[in-house]
DNA sequence: CGCCACGGGGTGAACGTTAACGCAAGCCCC
DNA sequence: GGGGCTTGCGTTAACGTTCACCCCGTGGCG
């Protein structure tokens, strides 16, 4: 920065007066500076600057240990939006347990972040985070529950609305509900909107099958389904995608003699044989609202209205009316 | 740090050397100093720290755009092997443009980091960090070939020739490829392999499809394929998905009627109807992998031998001898 | 003609840590 | 018994920014 302010005839400080879009600097000089730090290659020492502002600039995100993608994408989705405001990202993850998530909290706040994302839904890190009180501040991701602080979601409720009104709609009665593990509180905010709809319809809940979100966990999922289920609303595409495959191993032909619907719209749900009817979440949109929460806070624009995003309904193959 | 000094009664300094755990502190004052560390709850900064030692301990991650499962969990599992070692990530991503590549490394280095991990396998990518020559360690994620510098990856061409060995083995000819965009290293290593392979034996390659990974583009590759070809070799499992929904669409049994391999071994590759045979590779492992060699290049442990990984073919549903 | 306000920019200190060096006490050895 | 060496710790000076404050010139006004 000496440098720079020694090759543009002025003050280190007009330097960073200039690098900090102070006003009160003459055009003229403004330009000199610039040159000069185009010439040099100048970069300016964040270390440093951190060190005497005491903030990082960078958002500490929290993930999960295992990599799902929609977790990820948002995350990912997250660390675009940051850089396009000029935030930085630091990504860990933990596990769900009060000491595991105090060091990934720990390693963050001792690296310097200004804000946290939490995009672990697991009802553990969420009571762990609390618990410890960061000081800074806090964006839940994908909870889609009511938040506490500020939280970016997608309304839970409703995709659970659309995937059963789906099915009401068609006819079925018998409708069993494959849930992810009730300790997420997207699994359970799912699980509970199908026992709630079923009682608004006066129809009675079948048990609901917990997994564990994968593929395999759905598979399995098909032997606990009861005899006479004409239907299934899965607690995400993967897992649907198991029961789809133990189905149709079993000779029950999907959706002739069992009408199956998803949860998330990834990627291949398009393509699944047959191809899934499910309810699309853009998580990619979550990280960018999380952002806009998040640089609010941090005094950078306004914070957005909504924080609750709306899931979309996506009509394929697996479901039809249920066999008279 | 002076207060913990202060109330250890010792210098900041002796704290500093507790903290870095240097040698000639007798073990009582250390004690002192560490129950003063505690009582206050004191912290290290590390932005002082990075401005005076020149290190941030952080390793850059490159990566792609796309939220592409792989990469992302390489990129996800180098984050828990860095930070086993005490080392930080932070990540970004970046479009295959120069422009936006300078863009990125520029942001990384701006941040200060001590190291990079380029996981975007686009040749351009690559291309344009040789270019611009961080300063910096480098290790390539995933490429597959002949590494420049450091690089951690999975052995392409001997993941091809397990695909191809299997499908030659049940008595295939007729082989295609599906392959993925011949501007990622690896999508071009295994269509190279194809065609060596497939010389090798004497045979006549078929025109490789190209398809972008997704199983959209699998799902049209499908009107792509010679008349008379009874195997495909598909450059990923996603693709092969895409492949697998158009074909059953068409009334083509597989592996009845077709032969078909996929590539990743993704989650839902075991539950396709029918479940994928494929070639598995080890992301985590390779984030793993990386994380040594730059722990190494920093200093600390010594770099592993092996810089490839061996992949694993594995056997399902979607292959059989060819109809005679 | 003198004073004051203000635009434009410079000066020194401070942030919290580590590096380099200094210094005292104790020990060993001839 | 004194000189050198080791052990254990303290002192001072950086690192590269930003902040608070000061200073100088110029123009307007009474």
């Amino acid at each position: 920065m000496h440098d720079v302010a020694a090759l543009a005839g002025v003050s280190h400080q007009t330097v960073s007066r200039v690098l900090n879009d102070f006003e009160g600097i003459r055009p003229e000089t403004r330009e000199r500076v610039l040159a000069a730090i185009e010439e040099l290659g100048y970069r300016r020492n964040l270390a440093a600057r951190a060190l005497v502002t005491g903030q990082t600039q960078t958002i500490g995100m929290i993930g999960p240990v295992v990599p799902d993608i929609g977790p990820l994408s948002t995350l990912h989705a997250l660390e675009r939006s940051a850089r396009a405001v000029g935030l930085h990202t630091m990504m860990t993850s933990t596990e769900p347990e009060p000491a595991a998530v105090r060091q990934a909290l720990e390693f963050l706040l001792g690296r310097g972040i200004d804000a946290l994302a939490l995009a672990a839904q697991h009802r553990e890190i969420i009571a762990a985070v609390e618990d410890l009180d960061p000081g800074i501040p806090v964006v839940h991701l994908l909870t889609g529950g009511t938040p506490a602080g500020a939280s970016a979601s997608i309304d839970q409720v409703e995709g659970a609305r659309l995937a059963m009104q789906h099915l009401l709609d068609l006819g079925h009665t018998r409708i069993q509900h494959v849930a992810g593990p009730q300790s997420y509180t997207e699994a359970r905010l799912r699980a509970d909107a199908y026992r709630q709809i079923m009682a608004e319809r006066g129809l009675e809940s079948l048990p609901i099958v917990e997994g564990d979100w994968t593929a395999d966990s759905g598979f399995h999922a098909a032997d606990a389904l009861v005899a006479d289920a004409t239907a299934v609303f899965c607690g995400n595409d993967q897992m649907a995608f198991g029961l789809l495959h133990h189905l149709t191993e079993k000779g029950i032909v999907v959706p002739r003699d069992m009408s199956l619907v998803g949860f998330d719209d990834t990627g291949e749900a398009r393509h699944s044989v047959p191809p899934l009817t499910t309810v699309r979440q853009d998580f990619a949109a979550v990280g960018q609202l999380a952002v806009d929460l998040l640089a609010a806070q941090l005094g950078r624009g306004v914070a957005p209205a909504v924080q609750i995003l709306e899931p979309e309904f996506v009509a394929r193959y697996t479901t039809a009316a249920p066999r008279s």
